[in-house]
RNA sequence: GCCCUGGUAGUGUAGUGGCCUAUCAUGAAGCCCUGUCGAGGCUUCGACACGGAUUCGAAUUCCGUCCAGGGCGCCA
């Protein structure tokens, strides 16, 4: 008999049955039974595996570079098909879902228009229109809009976005959104209908009722208790403004941080999770790290025999101190970190130490799952520097104020979370045409570049286009999130690397210069980068 | 564009200036054993990412490059 090798593809016919009495092993899962072989076939050998695929292996993994090389290899392993088969289920759940309240699926171009704006744009060139070129959709949001003017009423798709930014562990170049979008409805409607979206899911994957409503944070409230757009609310360590209770503390840093405007707000270490596990040598280290978020540094007070303690104690009179204390809830042995600075970014960095110091603390309920909606959110985002308006979402939200002058302008977007990461935004989209043009205009957006990007959906707009809203998830986040997955990556079956490129078929490739020919197009590169050669292909 | 971490047989690792003709496991090839299949025994094969520098001597120190990952910028 031959010998068959692993991973190779056989044919067995034969009888299974228990095995003799005292022969079975527990260790394998298969080891209560045999298969008594009539007939065996070898389909196809299979070469030596360049890495150990077992189950039991598992744990030993080899670098990911040489599992995404083998991908189809790697993809064999138990843990990478069940990935397969909870992404599956996980859309087949979606669909279920959406279909069941009657929205239809319908697929918009992947070949369309760059509207140079936002990300970049991966760019395909016309062969038929030489020196034209298509764009990879960032997401189908003009497309899906216009099918609602279309009075397609309900339309949801599972979309491939294409972005040509850096990758990060969440993020890849083209990535999978389940894409909503619905007339006639206010946020609260677009909200109910995710909820219940993904309490069906829910149900389906883990056999589990799904609490309902989500809570809901607002934009602000987010910012100044965790210090993120995207809250991780699984556990405290949350901000208390300190700027009323220090405003009169000759503290210099202070004082000038309050004059041009900024903040002081504090953050309570109770003894019994960490104040006095934090040494001084660690304190130190934080205030490292609080200058590499951002911060401008960190300020520390100890509450000992009753009072609060630190190098920075003797700027404060023992009423401040008092209410510092009182205002923190500082009991005995507590330890409080102080941030100060410009209302955004200290928030920020804020934020950056709070999951620094949860993780470090080991206070984080790492089986929990907690969604929420960010809402009450601003329209427009104003950089600091040029003062330069910039949409808090994107140029299509349905801003909440008549006048886009006034000191505050409400968006109607909001974003769904889960546990410290955005799954996806929504919004009610603006559908008059006049509105759309007043608010590109307030984005600095010339008339020229309106017409140019834009002309053909202020036009669709013009023909009596609804009320309509929707929003976006990420899919590939969401489910690595639910798989407690380091990145998507490990949930997507063909994903790019660090550098966008695809190990296992050499993309991006150079294309032979009849290709560059006929689409008139020269490249001005002269790196000359190659994946590295396989013996076998060297062979070929 | 920038910062950080890493790169030792096919794979995972040990090894911080001479004890390294480099450890262990797994793998591959061959043989032996036969209630084996994730068992056991024996033999063999196989690596310091690349280039330069320091040194009597470099896997080990330094510089550069390449590759991979994490982050900043960027991601409307």
């Amino acid at each position: 008999m031959k010998t068959f090798n692993r991973e190779s593809a056989v044919l067995i016919n034969g009888t299974v049955r228990n095995r003799v009495e005292g022969t079975a092993d527990g260790r394998n899962p298969t080891g209560d039974i045999e298969v008594l072989i009539t007939s065996a076939e070898l389909l196809n050998k299979s070469k030596a595996p360049p890495f150990e695929l077992g189950d039991q292996k598992e744990g030993v993994l080899p670098n990911e570079d040489i599992r995404m090389k083998y991908r189809y290899l790697d993809l064999r392993r138990t843990e990478m098909i069940q990935t397969m088969e909870f992404r599956s289920k996980f859309l087949h759940l979606s669909r279920q879902y959406l279909e069941s309240k009657n929205f239809l699926e319908i697929e918009t171009p992947i070949l369309a228009r760059s509207t140079s704006e936002g990300a970049r744009g991966f760019i395909v060139p016309s062969r038929v229109r030489p020196g034209t070129f298509y764009a990879l959709p960032q997401s189908p949001q003009l497309f899906k809009q216009m099918l609602m003017v279309a009075s397609m009423d309900r339309y949801y798709q599972v979309a491939r976005c294409f972005r040509d930014e850096d990758s990060r562990k969440d993020r890849q170049p083209e990535f999978t959104q389940l894409d909503v979008e619905m007339s006639f409805v206010d946020m609260k409607d677009i909200q109910d209908t995710i909820e219940e979206l993904i309490a069906h899911v829910w149900k389906g994957m883990y056999g589990k009722e799904l609490k309902t409503p989500f809570i809901r944070v607002a934009y602000r409230e987010a910012m100044e208790k965790y210090g993120s757009d995207k809250p991780d609310m699984r556990y405290g360590l949350q901000f208390v403004s300190l700027t009323e209770t220090v405003k009169d503390v000759p503290y210099d840093i202070f004082q000038r941080i309050m004059k041009a405007g900024g903040i002081v707000a504090g953050v309570n270490l109770k003894s019994d999770v960490a104040g006095d596990k934090i040494g001084r040598n660690d304190v130190d280290r934080y205030i490292h790290y609080a200058k590499k978020c951002g911060l401008g540094g960190l300020t520390w007070m100890r509450c000992k025999d009753g009072v609060l303690e630190s190098n920075i104690t003797k700027y404060f009179t023992p009423e401040i101190l008092d209410a510092i204390k009182d205002k923190m809830d500082a009991e005995e042995g507590d330890l409080l970190f102080l941030i100060a600075g410009p209302w955004k970014s200290t928030y920020e960095g804020g934020g950056l130490l709070r999951k620094k110091l949860a993780e470090d603390l080991d206070i984080i309920p790492r089986d929990e799952f907690q969604f929420l909606w960010l809402v009450d959110c601003p329209m427009f985002e104003i950089d600091p520097v040029s003062g330069k308006y910039d949409s808090f979402h994107h140029p299509f939200v349905l801003p909440l104020n008549e006048d886009l002058n006034a000191p505050y302008v409400g968006g109607a977007c909001f974003d769904i979370c889960l546990n410290g990461n955005e799954l996806g935004s929504g919004s009610l989209r603006i559908n008059r045409p006049e509105k759309q043009l007043e608010v590109f205009k307030k984005l600095g957006l010339s008339d020229e570049k309106i017409e140019r990007n834009f002309g053909f959906f202020i036009e669709a707009l013009s023909y009596g286009a609804p009320p309509h809203g929707g929003i976006a998830l990420g899919i590939d986040r969401f489910i690595s999130i639910l798989l407690g997955k380091d990145t998507i990556r490990d949930v997507i079956a063909f994903p790019k690397n660090k550098k966008a490129a695809s190990v296992l078929d050499g993309s991006p490739q150079k294309v032979d210069d009849e290709t560059l020919e006929e689409l008139q197009i020269i490249t001005l590169a002269t790196d000359d980068f190659q994946f590295e050669e396989t013996e076998d292909s060297e062979e070929q």
